[in-house]
DNA sequence: CCAAACATCCAAAGCGCTTTGATAGATCAC
DNA sequence: GTGATCTATCAAAGCGCTTTGGATGTTTGG
């Protein structure tokens, strides 16, 4: 059933049938109603391709997903993300389309999606330190929206981001508050531009207390379950261990909480962990009590919030670009505590 | 820049230079050279939702994704079956257009995707055990693939799916055949009919060696890492505690491992797991040695054949459905051993 | 040398919608 | 009663592409 059919069976032009239900005013409240109905029942929809090609609008926001297999950003979090921004996307009817791309086809990529106008506006996943993506969003002039930030990029864009430095900052403060003066710090690939805030994080509040940061306690990987147990294999074995850990995902602490139970030593009393907790929907930081202390930030909700972002964004072409920075917050779990070697 | 564009700029006709890029015969090899430099150099691409108009093809595929907070679909196998699944769609020009839905409009939304046709086929995911969306899908006559089977379905449909009933059987029988008697399962939702199927893998096994089912060894619940950690305290509490585990994931697997650990048993000494691994690419199940030993099936690869079967069945309307059964491999790793019960 | 076959190209219709510009008829002001 | 204003409707153009059905000139066969 299309619109040409239905407006023959209702005996009106197209015209009209189209204003009734797109809710234009110049339509008598009685043929809306007749319009409305016949729809319903012929349970007709306007073909999204047809109405887009006629708005210039495609109604669509694409995510384009590299399909590295050194980082696979297809990760745990993405899920999340995703869902969060799904939930606005079809409020606002919007639809999301996805495009796995190899790294070495990204640009072409992004040309290719404002060329073909399949999507209104792009979201940008996993920004690295000095992000080429951005710049060349920028000359393209396709809306868009990063989740997290990139440093060394001087003309403003959109973006939403966790404040990471102050989240590890507040981490580490913290655990030096606690006595602790080895802190070990199991972060993801610095080249992601939020681990390199966390690592400036931890390295200012170190600093603030006048503490040297020791290269043999700081990590950078992909943060997997052996990753994090290996860290703790690692820094145990030297002549000084560090009595705390700071990780930068609750997969990696999974991993150090093992590494460090099977050292025999218990979380909380000899060895304190905080993790960074991104409140991901299968991995549930514990019941009532946390089972880690953690900086936590819903990934689902920077989802939401994104997706916002972004809509209101081509909704209103022209103006300047949003920018949103989440605070984090430091909730108290089992995996804390003063530290053993306090004097 | 537009047909319309390029072709004046050509001094051609629209026409032509459709079947220039097109790659119909009626064109001079020598006009069709100038007409790929053009577009190249002027970055042309054609409108995606001009064309979907006019060839009636979307060149998209759909995904629903039940967003709800009971069973969390949007869960960790998810990214990783798109991105095996992304993979085939950018080789074969599709783009994946998601969806996520409230289940209360299940059935809206594929009525509405039917008839905006913005896609040309639809992949069904974490089917229930009889699912009303397969019969609706096949009355409302778009193509589509199930990720999984539904029992009790009389009329053919595409599904892929994973021989979750031999997996499990010969899991326990391997179970089995180490001396083990008390056997627990970890199950995932039973109305998920994978989980189902493993259940009977699992009841198969132990009838055919004369035991029956002990109902405080099955569990069937989210899996989590808690979910895994709890089964394990609550059947240590037993009398007569089971000396295996046998587990739908290895998400719930790590649970089940730190409870055993915990309780100061060594696992594939005291205890036996074995898990079912999806192959995730940020949950790898050890490095050279797996660290459990598993059942293991990538979601991954499921990801891309059930893309290319569904392509096959857009491409070629009216051939039969396609399925496609995966046997998951046994992988022997350090978590199972002999019982220590054995006589 | 002429009709048939072929190789290239083009004008125009059509995909299903929105939107512009017009047209009737009703209502109003005076 | 008449021109102006509103109201409710419609015909037709246009979005950017593909595809049908010619048209034009060139070869080919006999």
């Amino acid at each position: 059933m299309n619109l040409k059919e239905l407006s023959a069976h209702l005996g009106l032009s197209q015209t009209t049938v189209s204003r009734a239900l797109n809710g234009y005013p110049e339509v008598s409240e009685e043929t809306r109603k007749r319009v409305m109905q016949a729809a319903d029942q012929f349970n007709y929809r306007p073909n999204t391709r047809a109405k887009a090609l006629a708005t210039g609008r495609a109604m669509a926001i694409g995510h384009v997903i590299p399909l590295s297999t050194q980082h696979e950003m297809m990760n745990p979090i993405f899920g999340d993300f995703i869902s969060g921004a799904g939930e606005i996307y079809s409020q606002s009817g919007y639809d999301m389309v996805l495009s796995l791309v190899a790294d070495e086809d990204q640009s072409r990529a992004y040309h290719e999606m404002a060329a073909k106008r399949n999507v209104d506006g792009i979201v940008l996943h996993a920004p690295e330190m000095r992000d080429r993506r951005i710049t060349m969003l920028q000359e393209i002039g396709l809306p868009f929206a990063v989740h997290g930030r990139a440093t060394d990029i001087a003309t403003p864009y959109s973006w939403l981001d966790v404040n990471n430095k102050s989240a590890f900052q507040r981490a580490t403060d913290f655990l030096l508050d606690l006595g602790h003066r080895r802190i070990a710090l199991v972060n993801g690939q610095e080249s992601m531009d939020f681990a390199f805030r966390r690592r400036r994080g931890y390295e200012a509040a170190l600093a603030a207390r006048g503490i040297t940061p020791d290269p043999g306690l700081m990590f950078a990987g992909e943060m997997t379950e052996v990753y994090g147990y290996d860290s703790v294999r690692r820094t145990q074995a030297l002549d000084d261990p560090p009595t705390a850990y700071l990780v930068s995902s609750i997969i990696a602490a999974f991993g150090v909480r093992r590494a460090v139970e099977e050292a025999g030593l218990v979380m909380g009393r000899d060895v304190s962990i905080i993790t960074h907790d991104d409140d991901l929907s299968y991995l549930r930081n514990g019941a009532e009590v946390p089972v880690f202390t953690a900086t936590r930030s819903s990934v689902r909700e920077a989802g939401r919030r994104l997706a916002k972002l972004l809509i209101s964004q081509i909704e209103n072409p022209g103006t300047a670009p949003l920018t949103e920075l989440l605070e984090a917050e430091l909730t108290v779990g089992r995996s804390t505590g003063p530290s053993p070697n306090r004097t």
